[in-house]
DNA sequence: GTCTATATCGTGATAGAC
DNA sequence: GTCTATCACGATATAGAC
């Protein structure tokens, strides 16, 4: 049992160890979110020792942002999205992420941040700075109508929550039902959030 | 600075310390989640030694499982609520969840579930068993329309994504805005995920 | 009932051999 | 570049004095 015995992931024998390290650790950190993350599996995983992560990323810290910067960028994902008018705006955008995000490979930077934000405040600060930076305020600036912040901050809100209930929280039939199912259901949600007539009390 | 000066808080002169820890322990977990909470600043919040958090809880997973069970029971909430039937449903869900979510006191063990559901599977198994059981099950149950369950869950993620943008990412303006505006906004987004026509593709 | 002191463990980081 | 061994620290839990 105590064999040493290296090597098991699909990676064959290029000796990519950052690599190797960067991938386990968005897995990782997708699946338990930073502080449930242990440097030591990380490294397992990626078939290496954990003092290996110090050597390349400096300590958790640094491999955190790297696997985060790994993130296919959204923020031109959303330019392209809005380049095309905001008719549609919230079935294109639910259908773009959803796709980025049932992907573990592009979309566990996401589900990570997400699960980070929630115990660790300075995740919690990088996911809300990103959101306000990256996507809602992009959106924001693209429609036209009254409170452009508030009704992309209620679309941010309904997507995180299917974030939460898709890949964290898991709640059946959300978990596991096809993507254009959420698509049709949510994406005019997301519509009349953005250009549709919201009550916009106070 | 190292006085032993015990007991800060309101709590004048009962000496309460069961009741003391659990109140602490409530707006600890609320505040950091399962996993960042140390029960030593429980304790010192309660104005206690730690040692009896295990003496009268049995350890920590005793402890968060009194905290939560202090919760207002939301189940007998839901029923009320449900009494009066499905019309504007929506809107009495959100202002009574957002009543309850806004007062420290009823709201942060929901808080602390959410919360702690990102990082730790037991608290994500706890949480996941409650919405289904406690919440989407009861209204499930009680709208008249194909695949409750769906619908049911679909409103939850809206509330999940509230909570999460409210009170935990805190994103603005959601985190400081006036409850009646939430309610005027997203209250017809559960209406219509509830007893609305969802296209309900698949 | 409450506190002090301590046992035990898990984790991140580091020094140094190979 | 990579691994072994170890340190330093913080956390929970427990034994026992008062």
């Amino acid at each position: 049992m105590s064999r040493p015995e290296r090597r098991r992931g699909p990676r064959s024998d290029l000796q990519d160890t950052r690599g190797a390290l960067l991938e386990a650790a968005r897995a990782r950190f997708g699946e338990h979110g930073y502080d449930g993350t242990k440097l030591r599996d990380v490294a397992a995983d990626a078939g290496v020792d954990a003092a290996l992560v110090s050597y390349f990323f400096g300590g958790k810290d640094g491999l955190f942002a790297a696997a985060m910067a790994l993130a296919v960028n959204p923020a031109e994902l959303v330019e392209e999205l809005l380049r095309d008018g905001t008719d549609g705006l919230g079935e294109r955008l639910l259908r773009a992420l959803l796709a980025m995000w049932d992907d573990p490979g592009s979309g566990s930077p996401f589900v990570a941040l997400v699960r980070s934000a929630a115990t660790n405040e300075r995740a919690a600060d990088l996911l809300r700075g990103f959101l306000e930076r990256e996507l809602l305020g992009r959106i924001a600036m693209a429609i036209d109508a009254p409170s452009p912040e508030l009704r992309a901050a209620l679309a941010g809100s309904q997507m995180v929550g299917i974030i939460m209930a898709r890949y964290v929280v898991r709640v059946e039939p959300i978990a596991t039902c096809d993507p254009e199912t959420l698509v049709a259901a949510v994406g005019p949600t997301l519509q009349r959030y953005l250009t549709g007539d919201v009550a916009l009390g106070a």
